[in-house]
Order: C-alpha cells, then sequence, then structure tokens
DNA sequence: GCGACAG
DNA sequence: ATCTTGTCGC
C-alpha cells in the first residue's frame, strides 16, 4: 500500500521544531577539530561516510536510509547498511532533517555498537550545513546529534540570506575553471555561508558545501573536492546508488509485496564486511535526542515526558555523544 | 495569480 | 525525492 503524503505541519508543530534547531544550533562547532583536517594531505584521514535517504516512487512514506563508510583517500567500500523505513514527518523546505535524521541517526548508532572500527571520521550529507534559513541545516543536525565532523553538499543552491540563484550567480559558476575552483557565498549580513565548488573539471553545476559541524569550511571544500571521483562526493553517491538499488530489490521480491519496513530484518543487515549480530536499535534516553528522533510529527508512541520545552538549559553537549 | 521550493 | 534505456557525442 503507498501511504499517502502527509501534509504541511501545523504551524504549532514547526514552531517547536524551529525552537529545536535553535536550541540544537548552539552546540554546533564550525572549526577544525581533527589533526587530519589541518594536514595538507589529510593524513591520518581512513575513514569517510556518506548518508543518504531514497524514495519508493508512489510512496511518499517507504524509503531506504543508507550508510555507507569508504577508505580515504582509495575511496572503497568498507561498510554499507541498507534499511527499509516509514517516514513519518513530511518534507518540508527548511525542516529536511526532521523527515530524514531520526534514521541516520539510527544508523549510525547501529554502526557505533556492531562495528565501532569502521566509524568513519567524518560523514557527507545529502543537504546543507550553515548554508540554511536558520543556520542549522540536516549537516549541522546530524553532526549534533552523532558528535560527529559533517559536511553539508546540495546539489542546488538554497536560496536564503539574500543568496540567490541569478544571473551574477550563474557568471560566477561559469567562470569556475577547474575541478576544486569555487568561490564564496556570502549572506547579506556578511558571513560566509558555504562555497560554490566546482567539483571536477568537467563539471557544469557546482556543488553547495558548507559547514555541518567540527570542520572548516576550508577543510570541508577541500575535502570534498579530494572525495571527487565524479560531480557528487563519493561516499554521498554510494549511499545513494547502493539505496536505490536496495529498493530495487525489495521490491523486485515477490511480485508486489507490501513494504514491512521494521520487520524483515533478514535482508537488512550490513552487506559489505561486517558480520555482527543483529539487534534492534537500544532505545536512546537523551532527552534531546528523544526529542529529535522522536519527533513532535505524528507520534504514536509514547515520547519524552517533558519534550525540549524549557529544557534549554539541560543541554550539554557531553551528553549527546552517549547516544 | 506568481514565484519559491535542500531532499 | 521520483518519472527512465539506450543513445549520441567528445
Amino acid at each position: 500500500m503507498a501511504r499517502k503524503a502527509a501534509g504541511r505541519p501545523p504551524e504549532e508543530t514547526l514552531s517547536l521544531w524551529k525552537r529545536e534547531q535553535a536550541l540544537l544550533k548552539t552546540l554546533v562547532v564550525d572549526r577544525d577539530t581533527e589533526a587530519w583536517q589541518r594536514d595538507p594531505a589529510f593524513s591520518g584521514l581512513q575513514r569517510v561516510g556518506g548518508v543518504d535517504v531514497s524514495f519508493v516512487k508512489g510512496d511518499s512514506v517507504s524509503a531506504c536510509a543508507s550508510l555507507v563508510v569508504l577508505s580515504y583517500p582509495e575511496l572503497e567500500v568498507m561498510y554499507e547498511d541498507c534499511r527499509m523505513v516509514s517516514l513519518t514527518a513530511p518534507y518540508v523546505s527548511g525542516f529536511l532533517a526532521f523527515r530524514e535524521v531520526p534514521f541516520l541517526v539510527d544508523a549510525v548508532q547501529q554502526l557505533r555498537e556492531k562495528e565501532p572500527r569502521l566509524m568513519p571520521q567524518v560523514l557527507f550529507v545529502d543537504g546543507n550545513g550553515v548554508l540554511h534559513h536558520r543556520g542549522f541545516g540536516v549537516a549541522c543536525h546530524l553532526g549534533v546529534l552523532t558528535d560527529l565532523p559533517c559536511i553539508g553538499v546540495a546539489k542546488k543552491l538554497l536560496q536564503v540570506d539574500g543568496l540567490e540563484n541569478n544571473a551574477l550567480h550563474k557568471e560566477k559558476i561559469r567562470l569556475l575553471q577547474g575541478g576544486g575552483d569555487s568561490f564564496p557565498l556570502m549572506g547579506g549580513s556578511g558571513t560566509v555561508l558555504g562555497m560554490a565548488l566546482k567539483s571536477h573539471d568537467h563539471s557544469t553545476k557546482p556543488l553547495y558545501v558548507s559547514v555541518g559541524h567540527k570542520m572548516s569550511l576550508e577543510a570541508a571544500v577541500r575535502l570534498t573536492h579530494g572525495c571527487c571521483k565524479f560531480r557528487i562526493p563519493e561516499p554521498v553517491r554510494q549511499a545513494d546508488i547502493r539505496s536505490r538499488d536496495y529498493i530495487r530489490r525489495t521490491l523486485g521480491v515477490q511480485g508486489a509485496p507490501a513494504l514491512r519496513p521494521e520487520r524483515s530484518k533478514k535482508a537488512q543487515r550490513p552487506k559489505a564486511c561486517p558480520q555482527g549480530a543483529s539487534e534492534e536499535p537500544a532505545e536512546v534516553s537523551c532527552c534531546v535526542l528523544n526529542c529529535s528522533v522522536k519527533s513532535t510529527w505524528q507520534r504514536t508512541e509514547p515520547t519524552c515526558p517533558s519534550p525540549c520545552e524549557g529544557a534549554i538549559l539541560e543541554v550539554h553537549p557531553p551528553a549527546l555523544a552517549v547516544i
């Protein structure tokens, strides 16, 4: 059964979401925190991750969330995890994280429990970081909730804070010479929100790179270029390819089977290297994480007793690392 | 009615 | 995000 898309959430929900974004935004670190980020050759960097969510065509609820880990600098897949999920929140520009991030956090958490040695040292996220309506896009959101360095990589310019995909912008793109060339995206406030990057020599459309978490914009842009065999950074590209393949395979079996997102655990094991015992994701206990993961949007399960309201002073970064 | 709109 | 395989061109 292809379930219908949820409509736009009521303003009340959006207000709660904005509040949560503002709260979590205070935890974003927009500088390099790791030694390899400062190294000219990124020496010390061995694993880069990518996440993506692909959708079932006639269904706005069923999707495949994937997390892949690639070796660096070889960019060979070391780990892959694809799983079917049921999305609860609708897509609303500016609130992408509330739709996709809970499942990505789950995937990272499972990796942390089962194969901690394969934990990526940085995650590429399909979407923006601080280049966002309120300075807190999905790459920041995932970064704060996982405590991992994250890079936001968008394929289209999000036109916020005075940024416009106008003739001048297009001209700047046209003037980019070779792969690695970029120009800053300055918001109305004079802040550089991100960079437009020509990811390889023969790419017409740029990538829009912005800081997610625990990484400077300069390092983020340089590493993004270093991970591009094609226009899309290999970690995100592999996550995308593999999640789509997973959907194709899943739908191809048994005629037109009704998807059982959380039920068929046999086929949802990591497919590559590791062979850990399967187990259901542990229940999270952090309040902030709970509010994020089990959002306020159409949840049937009881959520945390006292959601984020008035909990601003209770937030401590260390707690977030304990997911 | 018109333009915007990460995924 | 998704609709889509082979085909034309460098």
